[in-house]
RNA sequence: GCCCCCAUCGUCUAGUCUGGUCAGGACACAGGCCUUUCAAGCCUGGCACAUGGGUUCGAAUCCCGUUGGGGGCACCA
């Protein structure tokens, strides 16, 4: 039998880190079975709808390099895959229902139901419909009037379905609302849809997060009425924020597209994603796997079941191991545009500045968590920077005299230095640091604050070479000058 | 309120099914080495089987209770 899987998200907005994970693992376990993995679109609620929400969907798969076999824009056998697509069938389902004695229709108005509910709530009772519309005559209430139509859960008995990672889970049916299942708008709700979908689509294996679990029932009751086997299914760990609770966006970022701007590499995040909840399990203690590795590895025996924690810090490492080894020619094109959009450079990147940012990238490869880490590791070399105030210049145990004479020497040597290059720089630097009785860490942090403005960098040497001369010559110029005028206010009393 | 699910370091987890190695690794944290700053790298350290009761020669592992946490209860998915 082959595998197909389906990924089924609604066109909300965006693409939520949660249902990524749910992805992940879907893909995942679909491409290390050969199957089918589908993507349907479940735009049933017109209310909820956003415009270009599936753009951002299948955006977000392909950035994560997650391909389906079948679905918007691939097409496929079984469609179509968008569910306002497919009212009729639903409909002619759920017809089949009333007539097979499995459903009903209802014209309970919305006020009516949010009553009983708000009286059921403070009573203490679990809210469900009172089933008035449940016993009346099969043609007391006309299929051209409005009205829904409702799935009529057995009074007694219980349901039981088996997931793969928890066995059989067993809910008694005086539990479960009379679900509606065709809307009056003609749109069927997620329970009918996905049902109908799933089987007509030939879906084996349903894995999604297990705040599904308690409605599955009515989803087995529902495969019931109709005649139809249930697939395999899956319930997922949800993927929590710190305080243990549903990731949600003031746990930080959370949609996919919020990675991608903040720099995130998609393979990390795909190795991440698909760490959280699942391991390869006997004793492995490999953290780094490729896509290739991932997908021979996974499989079902290995999924916590426990919620896992989303921590930015191991994803952050995670990023950072894949920064590191990227070649620099990756890294570079990765890297512009987020100097391009911090407005360091241009997009493109013109032609001349390319060697500077080729000298860069080996100095910040090692220092990145986040291609953005980028901008504010190297941001002076493309911008002007505020002269530093005379504390950042005057070295540790110095006189601002022996620090005005140490900048002076390295401009000077770095104005005669016929190949201005990084290479050229430390040994005679030293070299002057002994000579003014200094040690190389004192010249080194005020020439760093001198030409950068920061007191942390990268290496000072191809920072320096990545500023270029003129520019060097004059920030220590300007450096100069403060500690010239500290000097004369010095000797200057007032 | 009712129902369902879950429980190993702060976090992700290995080990649980098939009871018996100082409960292993990683992130984070602390200290050290390296070092022009910061990183990276290396070394060291602290840190966990929620709890009570069984079963057993022996329990993180099997059973029951308790506690704790999470989730669900729409003409949303």
């Amino acid at each position: 039998m082959t595998v197909r899987t389906r990924f089924a998200p609604s066109p909300t907005g965006y693409m939520h880190i949660g249902n990524l994970r749910t992805v992940v693992f879907n893909w995942l376990y679909t491409r290390n079975q050969n199957g089918k993995f589908i993507v349907r679109i479940e735009d049933t609620d017109r209310t909820r709808y956003v415009e270009n929400a599936l753009q951002i969907i299948t955006d977000s798969l392909r950035w994560l390099g997650l391909d389906w076999d079948e679905g918007p824009e691939v097409g496929g056998d079984y469609g179509p895959y968008v569910q306002s697509e497919r009212l009729d069938i639903y409909k002619e389902k759920a017809e089949e229902l009333i007539a097979k004695g499995y459903a009903y229709r209802c014209n309970c108005s919305p006020e009516r139901l949010a009553s009983i509910r708000s009286q059921q709530r403070t009573e203490g009772d679990m809210p469900m419909y009172d089933g008035l519309c449940r016993d009346k005559p099969a043609g007391d209430i006309s299929p051209d009037e409005p009205h829904v139509i409702r799935l009529k859960v057995p009074h007694e008995g219980v349901t039981t379905f088996h997931d793969v990672l928890r066995g059989d889970i067993t809910v008694e049916n005086r539990l479960l609302d009379d679900q509606i299942l065709l809307k009056s708008d003609g749109f069927p709700t997620y329970h009918l849809a996905v049902v109908v979908d799933d089987h007509m689509m030939g879906i084996t294996h349903i894995m999604r997060g297990d705040d599904w679990i308690p409605s599955t029932p009515k989803r087995i009751l529902l495969y019931q009425a109709f005649g139809w086997t249930p697939p395999v299914y899956v319930h997922l760990p949800l993927v929590v924020g710190a305080d243990g609770k549903k990731l949600s966006k003031r746990h930080g970022a959370v949609s996919v597209e919020e990675f991608w701007r903040q720099g995130y590499l998609p393979e990390a995040m795909l190795n991440f994603m698909a760490m959280l909840g699942w391991s390869p399990g006997e004793g492995e203690e490999q953290e780094i796997f490729t896509r290739e590795e991932l997908i021979a590895r996974f499989s079902l025996n290995h999924i916590n079941k426990a919620p896992a924690v989303f921590s930015y810090d191991k994803l952050k490492w995670v990023n950072g191991v894949y920064i590191r080894n990227l070649s620099h020619e990756d890294l570079l094109e990765r890297l512009i545009p987020f100097w391009a959009e911090a407005g360091l450079i241009p997009l493109p990147a013109p032609t001349e500045v390319i060697p500077t940012l080729e000298t860069l990238v080996p100095l910040v490869q090692e220092r990145l968590k986040t291609l953005r880490d980028v901008v504010e590791l190297t941001d002076f070399v493309f911008a002007d920077i505020e002269t530093p105030p005379i504390e950042k210049l005057i070295g540790k145990n110095m006189t601002a005299e022996q620090s005005l004479a140490a900048i002076q020497q390295t401009q000077s040597f770095l104005a005669h230095l016929v190949q201005f290059d990084a290479a050229e720089m430390e040994k005679p630097l030293r070299q002057v640091a002994a000579e003014l009785n200094l040690k190389a860490g004192q010249l080194f942090t005020i020439i760093r604050n001198a030409v950068t403005g920061k007191e942390v960098t990268p290496p000072l040497f191809g920072i320096i070479e990545a500023i270029g001369r003129a520019t060097t010559l004059k920030r220590l110029e300007r450096a100069e000058d403060v500690l010239r005028d500290y000097l004369a206010a010095q000797t200057q009393p007032a």
